[in-house]
DNA sequence: CAGGCATGCCTG
DNA sequence: CAGGCATGCCTG
C-alpha cells in the first residue's frame, strides 16, 4: 500500500483512524504485542501492512497487482463517504477484526484515548505583542504552569481537559460554543491563487510563506480569554509522534527569519498579539492568538497563518501531509477543536487538482451516493463503453514537421473515406499476403529514444484472434468493439521483440530501413493492389456498367466520385442533375441495385463525408458495425491524438474494493492512484 | 539561454570559458564595464546572453526560433571535441571579437587572471589523522600563514603561485610533474554503481555520502611533501564566487556527521590524513591529503572521495553544477591542477545517459572529430534533408483503441497514395473554402487532460506564407522543404487561440464538438468534394477520353487505378495486357501525354505503393518535389508515430553555431538542450 | 500562468 | 533495478 493510499483511507471528517472510537477500544483492550511506544519504521510499517494485506485480502492487493477486478474503481465513487462505523453494520464481526489489524498495523499512541492539546509554556517573545494587548494577560501565567503537566487522575471527560500526549487529538470537536473555522470561499480565488481549499478532498493547498485567512467562528460567545491555539501535526500514524517544525534550511537562512521570534516554528500567525510556543515536554510548537469576539455584525474573526516550509521540505515535513489543529482554549481547557488538512507547496492549483482527481470519480461518475447495486451497474455498463471515448486528449505539436506529419494525418483519415471498403478490405488482405513481419523489432530497437511505456503488462490477449481476423471478409474492419474478434495484433506496440516474433507477422512495409537511396524504389508494378484484387469502385465505372457514363462529369461535379457514396444519393439529388428522365431511371435503379448488393455483402455502405465526416457518427439506416466510422472520425475530428493512452481505463484511479465482493469484506479503501498524465 | 545551455558551452576539457586565454587576455585589457564584480543576477545574465545572440547571431538564435537553417545540429557533432584555440585558427579577428562577447556576457570573476588556489589554513581538526602520519608536518603550519595571503606583488608566472582569489582557477594544468587524475575503469560499474564516469561528456555522477576512488598519477615524482588539495566551486561563472558547502539540512543532521571534524564540508575524504580546511579569506572550502608516491608497480595513489549533498540539495548546491578542483601543492606552489566535472545525484545512471543523450549527436552521426570543412559539407547536405529524417521515435501504445486509432492512421496513410494529387489539392482547397477555422480552440481548451507543450514559443513565423500555399497548385502540396512556402500554418498546434484566430483558418473539420448525435450529420450532399472541384482522376475515365474505356478493366487487374499511376507504366506493361497493337499505341500515346501535361502543371506524378511506399524515398526519375512523398511514406514504414515532436528537428539537441556561417563567427557553443521523452 | 522539466524517491 | 511518480522550479 502506498503513502498516498493511506492517505485516502482517512475518514474525511478529519477524525484519523486512530480516534475512530472502535479503535480506540481496541487500543484499551490492550493489543499491546507492539506497543513499544516507538515509532515504526517505515520499513516495518509496510512489512506490516502488506502482511495484513496478505491476511484480509486474499492476497488480492499484496500479490495481484493489476487486480483482477480492475472495475472496482467504478463502483465506490465515493469513498470518503463511508466511515468505519458505518461499514461496519453488514458484517460485525470482521469489522472487528479489521480494526483489530488496525491496531497491530499502526501500532502508534497508545496512550492515544481522545486526548486533548497539552497547555504548553510561551517560550519566546512576541516583539510584535504590546503591553497594552486585548490579548489577556493571564494567557501567559496561566500557561506557565510549566512542564509535565499531567492529567489530575480522576478529573471529568478527559477530551475536555488539555493534558500532554505525545499525540495530539485530531478529531473535531464543536464543544459548547460552537467552535467552527472556515476558509475565504474558495472559488474566489481559485488557481492563481496562492491557496485554495478543496470541498472534495476538504484539504487547503497553500504555497509555502504566503499568508492565508481563516475564519473562525462560535455559536456562543466564550468565555474572555479564550485563545485560539495552531498547531501542526503530521497526518499520518506512522509520523504524528514527531513534532512538527520547519526544515533546517528554512529554519537556518536569514530569509523571512528577520527578527521573528520563532523562526523555527512552521505556523506563523500575522497576529500582532501572536505567541509562539513551545511545550516543555513534548516539544510540539504552535501559535497562539488571543479570541477576540467578532466586531459588530460579524460572525467570524479571521486570522492571518503562514507555512514557512513546504511539506516537500527535506530535513522537515519530508513530504509528510501535516494538519494543523486550531483549538479553543480558555484556561488550561479544551473549548472547541477543528482540524485541518494542509498541504504547503509550490502549485496549490495543480495538486489540489490532482487530489481531487486521484480521490473522486471521473467526470461521468461525478453524483454522489451510489448504492453499491447502482456500482454494479455501472460496472456492467462500463464493459460496453469503449475505454477512453469520453476522453479527449490534446496533443500539442511542436515543431514543422511533425505538424505536417499529424496534418497529413488527419488528411489521410478525412480523404480515406473516399477508398471503398471493400478495397480498404483488399488492401489488408493484401499486407497480410505480402507477409511484412520481418522488420519492425529493429525500428522498435533504436537506441537513443525515448519510448512511452505505461509500465502495463503488454496486450498480448491478442494472439488467439489473428486468425479470425483474416476469415472476416465483410467489411466491419479491425474495430470491431464489442466481440473484440476482428482485431489485430499491435506488433510494433508491444513491450517485447519477442512477443513480437511469436506473432509472426505485423502490419509494417516490408522494408523497415527508412533508406532513402532512390535505388530502393520498388518497381512500379509491384503495388499494392497488384493482380486483379482490384475493382472498380469508382462513379464512372459503375455508370459505364449501364451505359451512362457520359453523366459521370455531372456526377463528379456533385462531389461524387465512388460507388460507396450511391448511398448517399437520393432521387431528388438525380433531379437536380438534369439528367433525362429516362437516364434518371437508369441510374436511380442502379443505385437501388447497388445498395442492394452492397446489403447482401454486408460491406458498409455508410459515407463519410470528407469535412464533415467528424462528427457523423454512426449512420443506423442499415445496422452494421459502424465503430470503425465512428472512431476515425472522432480522431480527426478533433485533430488531437489520443496518446494518453494507458492506464486511465477506468478514469478514477481511486479504486476501493468492493467490499461485498472480497472475502473479509470490510477493507479500508484501497486505492491505486496512478493517474499519469504524459508530462515531462 | 538555458541554464543547460550555458552548461554545454563549456569545453570539454575542463577548462572554462572563463580562463580561456584569450578570454583572460581581453579581461586584462580591461573590458570592464560590467566588472563591479557583482555576481550578475540570472535575470541580467539572461537579457545579456538575449542581446548578444542577437548581435552575434543575427537573431538566429533569440528571434527565430525554430531556426531557418534547422539543420546546424547536424554539422557539429562533436562539441566537446573542439577547444577555442582549435576553433580560432580559421579566423582569428572573429575569434576575438567572440572572445569579447564572452566577456561582457558572463561578466564575472574579473579579477580571473589564471589563478591558482590560495593557500588556506587548515581551520579543523582532524581526529583521523594519527600525529606521526606521513602527512608532512609542515603543511598545516605552511597553511598557517592566516587570512590574506596576497600574491607577491611581482612574483614569477602568476599561475604558479598560489594566490586568494575569489575565484580559483579551474583550467587544466599538467606542470612539471604531470599531474593527472583518472577514475577507475568507467565500465567496471556501469549503472547499478553508485558512481559512474562519463567520458563523453567528461563528467563523474555520483551518489551522494558514497565512495568514489579517484587516482593520482604524475610522470615524475613531485617533491616530498606535496599534498593534494580537492576543494569544489560551482561550475557556471554565474556561481562560482559563491562557496560551496553543504547544505543546512545535511551539515545540520547528524546522519553522516557524528564526531565528523567538517560536517559542513560538501567534500569529504576517506584518507586518514585528510585535513579539511577553510580559507580565512575567501571561505572556501577544501580537503587536503599527502600526496604519497604510488606503491612500486604502481602507477597511482587512490583516493576515496565522498560527496555530502546532491547537486540538487535546496539551500546548497541547489541544483548548481559543480567542479572538484584537485590541485597539487607544494609549500603554496601548485603544481598541478586537474578539474573533474562532478554531479552528486540519486540516479548517476540515469542522469548521466541522458546528459550524454542530450549533448550528443543520435546514432547516425556518431562519428567523431569532424573537420570543419566536413561540418560545412554535413550542413549543405543537410538542408536537403528534412529534419529528423533520420530519427526514429517509437510510441508504444498502450490500449486496444489507441492501437487501433494508429492502426487506422498507417492505413491511411498508405491508402492515401492512391488518391490522386489533384484530388488530395481540390481537397485541401475545398477544405479552406469551408472555413474550418472557428472550432478549434474550443477543443484546446478541453479541461481536465494534460496536453504536451514542450515550451517552446509558437511557429509564428508562417503566417506570411498563407496565401502563397493557396496558390500553389500544383502537386507539390504543402510539404515542400527546401522554400518552405507551401506549408501550412499550425492551426491548433500553437499556442495562442489568438494567433490561430488571426491566421483565419485550419486544416480542421467544420464541426469541432465531439457530439456524437446522429442529428448532427451533415446531409450527404454536403460532401467535401463538392460542386465540380473535382477531375476524373481514374484511369477508367482517362481511357475513355480517347475510347479505351473498354480497357479499364485491365487495367484495374493489373493495379492501375488512376492516373497518377501512369508514370510508372512502361510499355513493356502495355505489352503484358494483351493490348492490341493498335489500342496499345492509343494507349500509351496517352500515356505520353499524360506524362508531358503532367510535367508542364509540374505535378508530381509519383506513384507510391501501398506496401511498400514505407521505405521508398525519392523517386528521382522526373526531379518534382516528392518531399511529401517521402515523409508519409517514412512514417508509416515504422509504424511508429512521430510525437516526439518537438524541438529535436534536428536530433542532437546540442546545436552549435556554425561559426563561419555566422556575422561573429566564433561563436560559443549553442545548444537548445530540449531532448524532452514523453514519459509518464 | 501553464506547460513541462528535473530529480529524489518510491514501488513492483 | 527500472519505471514512474511527486513536486519545486524554470521557461515562454
Ligand atoms: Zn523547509
Ligand atoms: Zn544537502
Amino acid at each position: 500500500m502506498s503513502q498516498e493510499e493511506a492517505e485516502c483511507m482517512t475518514p474525511p471528517s478529519g477524525s484519523s483512524l486512530l480516534h475512530d472510537k472502535s479503535f480506540d477500544r481496541s487500543i484499551s483492550q490492550g493489543s499491546d504485542r507492539l506497543s513499544q511506544s516507538q515509532p515504526l519504521s517505515q520499513e516495518t510499517f509496510n512489512q506490516l501492512w502488506t502482511t495484513l494485506g496478505d491476511i484480509t485480502d486474499n492476497g488480492y492487493y499484496a500479490r495481484d497487482y493489476p487486480p483482477r477486478h480492475g472495475n472496482l474503481t467504478q463502483i465506490v465513487t465515493q469513498p470518503l463517504d463511508f466511515s468505519f462505523s458505518e461499514t461496519g453494520v453488514a458484517d460485525l464481526d470482521i469489522h472487528e477484526n479489521r480494526i483489530e489489524m488496525e491496531v497491530e498495523r499502526y501500532q502508534i499512541g497508545p496512550e492515544g484515548t481522545i486526548t486533548s492539546l497539552a497547555p504548553v509554556s510561551s517560550s519566546s517573545s512576541n516583539p510584535y505583542s504590546s503591553p497594552d494587548s486585548a490579548m489577556p494577560s493571564s494567557v501567559p501565567s496561566d500557561y506557565s504552569t510549566d512542564h509535565g503537566v499531567t492529567p489530575p487522575p480522576y478529573t471529568p471527560p478527559p477530551q475536555m481537559m488539555a493534558s500532554t500526549p505525545t499525540v495530539p487529538s485530531n478529531t473535531d470537536y464543536m464543544g459548547d460554543y460552537g467552535f467552527e473555522i472556515s476558509m475565504a470561499s474558495s472559488q474566489t480565488l481559485s488557481k492563481t491563487a496562492t491557496w485554495t481549499y478543496s470541498d472534495l478532498v476538504k484539504k487547503l493547498y497553500v504555497r509555502m510563506g504566503v499568508t492565508c485567512p481563516i475564519k473562525f467562528k462560535t455559536h456562543t460567545r466564550p468565555p474572555p480569554g479564550s485563545i485560539i491555539r495552531a498547531m501542526p501535526v503530521f497526518k499520518r500514524p506512522e509520523h504524528v509522534k514527531e513534532v512538527v517544525k520547519r526544515c533546517p534550511n528554512h529554519a537556518s537562512t536569514k530569509e523571512n527569519n528577520e527578527g521573528h521570534p520563532a523562526p523555527a516554528h512552521l505556523l506563523r500567525c500575522e497576529n500582532v498579539q501572536a505567541q509562539y510556543a513551545e511545550d516543555h515536554t513534548t516539544g510540539r510548537q504552535s501559535v497562539v492568538v488571543p479570541y477576540e469576539n467578532p466586531q459588530v455584525g460579524t460572525e467570524y474573526i479571521t486570522c492571518l497563518y503562514a507555512f514557512m516550509c513546504f511539506s516537500s521540505c527535506v530535513g522537515g515535513l519530508n513530504r509528510r501531509p501535516i494538519q494543523v489543529i486550531f483549538q479553543m482554549e480558555k484556561d488550561g481547557l479544551v473549548l472547541g477543536r477543528r482540524v485541518l488538512d494542509v498541504r504547503i507547496c509550490a502549485c496549490p492549483g495543480r495538486d489540489r487538482k490532482s487530489d481531487e482527481k486521484r480521490c473522486h470519480p471521473p467526470p461521468k461518475q461525478m453524483k454522489r451516493g451510489f448504492s453499491k447495486t447502482a456500482g454494479f451497474q455501472m460496472m456492467s455498463v462500463g464493459t460496453k463503453k469503449r475505454k477512453g471515448d469520453d476522453d479527449v486528449y490534446t496533443l500539442t505539436v511542436r515543431g514543422r514537421e511533425n505538424y505536417e506529419i499529424l496534418l497529413k494525418i488527419k488528411e489521410s483519415l478525412e480523404l480515406m473515406s473516399y477508398i471503398p471498403q471493400n478495397t480498404v478490405n483488399q488492401y489488408r488482405a493484401q499486407q497480410h499476403r505480402q507477409g511484412s513481419h520481418p522488420s519492425l523489432s529493429r525500428t522498435s530497437t533504436y537506441p537513443s529514444h525515448g519510448s512511452i511505456n505505461n509500465g502495463l503488462p503488454p496486450i498480448n490477449s491478442f494472439a488467439p484472434r489473428h486468425d479470425a481476423r483474416y476469415h472476416n471478409e465483410n467489411g466491419g474492419g479491425f474495430d470491431e468493439t464489442d466481440s473484440g474478434i476482428a482485431l489485430p495484433p499491435p506488433p510494433a506496440l508491444t513491450n517485447g521483440p519477442t512477443m513480437m516474433e511469436s506473432q509472426g507477422f505485423s502490419h509494417q512495409s516490408v522494408m523497415s530501413q527508412a533508406d532513402t537511396s532512390p535505388t530502393h524504389q520498388m518497381p512500379s508494378n509491384a503495388i499494392c493492389f497488384s493482380q486483379s484484387s482490384i475493382q472498380d469502385m469508382t462513379i464512372n465505372g459503375w455508370l459505364s456498367k449501364f451505359g451512362c457514363e457520359n453523366y459521370s462529369e455531372i456526377f463528379r461535379k456533385k462531389g461524387y466520385l465512388f460507388i460507396h457514396q450511391l448511398d448517399a444519393i437520393t432521387i431528388e439529388d438525380l433531379d437536380d442533375m438534369k439528367i433525362s428522365p429516362r437516364q434518371k431511371d437508369k441510374i436511380w435503379k442502379g443505385i437501388i441495385d447497388h445498395r442492394a448488393a452492397d446489403n447482401f455483402s454486408s460491406t458498409p455502405s455508410m459515407m463519410r463525408t470528407g469535412s464533415n465526416a467528424s462528427t457523423v457518427s454512426l449512420h443506423s439506416q442499415s445496422g452494421e458495425n459502424h465503430q470503425q466510422v465512428y472512431h476515425a472520425t472522432r480522431f480527426t475530428l478533433k485533430q488531437v491524438l489520443s496518446v494518453k493512452l494507458e492506464k486511465d481505463k477506468d478514469t478514477s484511479p481511486c479504486k476501493e474494493g468492493m467490499k461485498e465482493d472480497m472475502e473479509d469484506g470490510d477493507t479500508p479503501r484501497r486505492m491505486t492512484l496512478r493517474d499519469r498524465n504524459i508530462k515531462h
